[in-house]
DNA sequence: CTTGATTTCATACATTTGTTTGAATGGCAA
DNA sequence: TTGCCATTCAAACAAATGTATGAAATCAAG
């Protein structure tokens, strides 16, 4: 083909976009520092000092797109919690509310959307990275967090704040495992646990978080020498 | 105090494993890539020459740690399930499954003793890291698991091949990030949600995955639309 | 077309990285 | 002691990293 031997300039956004779009792919599946600024480049196919130009330094470039990713989709999670405070007159259900918790990430991972897919593997691996730009973003995180708390609680007055907190780590942990280990999941089950369904898995994760939050007046039938109530 | 000028000489054996301690340390906290063999050597006390030297490479290093605890953890893990399976007259309860699945891994994290705590951040760390002497084994972690899906699939034989994997996935899922995220979680929770206790967190862990792999024959009682099935 | 600001480019820079080297040191058996 | 092997050490190595520089190229306005 009619090689481009010199490059023909992209307009600032472009390149932006570009580096932007690369980073993620590449940061979803290595680590911060695993990913040299010449993959990077590479991979966008724009010249090296550009990053520094647009972004100023690879901590920044970092920076500003999981700032960028955080806004979008928190953005989506009030939206859709919102949405069912209005629908349950100001009390949204248990399920909707696990819904709008989990419900926005999962379905950018599973999305066919290569772009979303790797939009929320980026965002589950940069949120455990310990490089001091992430960290100072994922502390902001909590205040979100926090609100969906509050939500639970109101959903659920019976149940002490510990119960509450452990549901919501309990929904979280599912959501971001199922988000890094979608793959080997399906290795693992030889082919059983598909994700082709998004919302199926969805309601999967949602059912499990409400049993845990709502507690156990489930009696079981089967063989189980009395389980242990919590001490 | 008397500072050793020159370090006196450590027989063979404690210049390993003061390596060993300080890298697991190191890498409990901080990725691979994050954690220089001069950090290392640093915080072990150590020539910079020692780890090449002792292990051949920072990957040698970090395989054969890995290895060893990956190793020892197995060990635990069935050695629980073989005395559930010999109590249970060959058939363990599926609370003592779970039980042997994330037991062992969480009351390292949340022991008192900062090695095996360590330990625990280590591994959960090392196996979602992508360099690639880790892949190889974490790869080879798929035995063991799958043993536990058997037996799993021998205590609940109306459930289907994907829900035993889908539980399993989510036993484990709590699991990993009640390892990596306790903290968070106390902060989060103002203090409500300790681990002090460790077995009523292993408690509580178990008998949520044991009501996400028992599924529901528990019906709601609270405000909840019709939960909407499967479409 | 000319001008001036913006963007791209090849190249170079200073650090930091993992690793190697060869001399020095220590313990221990003969 | 002597000699030998394993270990430790300071120093240096090449390679890779993030960043900076100044010239070239591009674009938009006059």
């Amino acid at each position: 083909m009619r090689a481009r031997l010199y490059v023909v300039p992209m307009s600032s956004d472009q390149t932006r976009t570009a580096i932007l779009t690369a980073a993620e792919k590449l940061w979803a599946e290595r680590s911060f520092g695993e990913v040299t600024m010449r993959d990077i480049v590479a991979a966008a196919g724009v010249n090296l000092a550009a990053v520094n130009y647009h972004f100023g330094s690879k901590d920044e470039l970092l920076a500003e797109l999981f700032v960028s990713r955080t806004t979008v989709l928190n953005r989506e999670r009030f939206a859709e919690l919102k949405a069912a405070e209005e629908a349950g007159n100001g009390q949204p259900s248990l399920e909707a509310i696990l819904l709008a918790l989990v419900g926005p990430p999962l379905r950018w991972c599973l999305s066919p959307d290569h772009q979303m897919s790797a939009a929320a593997r980026f965002m589950t691996r940069a949120s455990v990275e310990t490089v001091p730009p992430i960290k100072k973003i994922v502390d902001r995180e909590f205040r979100h967090l926090q609100r969906f708390a509050t939500v639970l609680r109101r959903a659920l007055p019976s149940r002490d704040e510990s119960d509450i907190y452990w549901g919501l780590h309990f929904a979280l942990s599912m959501q971001r495992q199922t988000v890094t280990d979608r793959e080997r999941l399906l290795k693992l089950s030889s082919g059983a646990c598909t994700t082709d369904d998004t919302e199926a898995v969805i309601k999967r994760i949602v059912a499990v978080a409400e049993d845990a939050l709502i507690g156990k007046e489930r009696k079981p039938m089967s063989l189980r020498a009395a389980a242990g109530r919590k001490a």
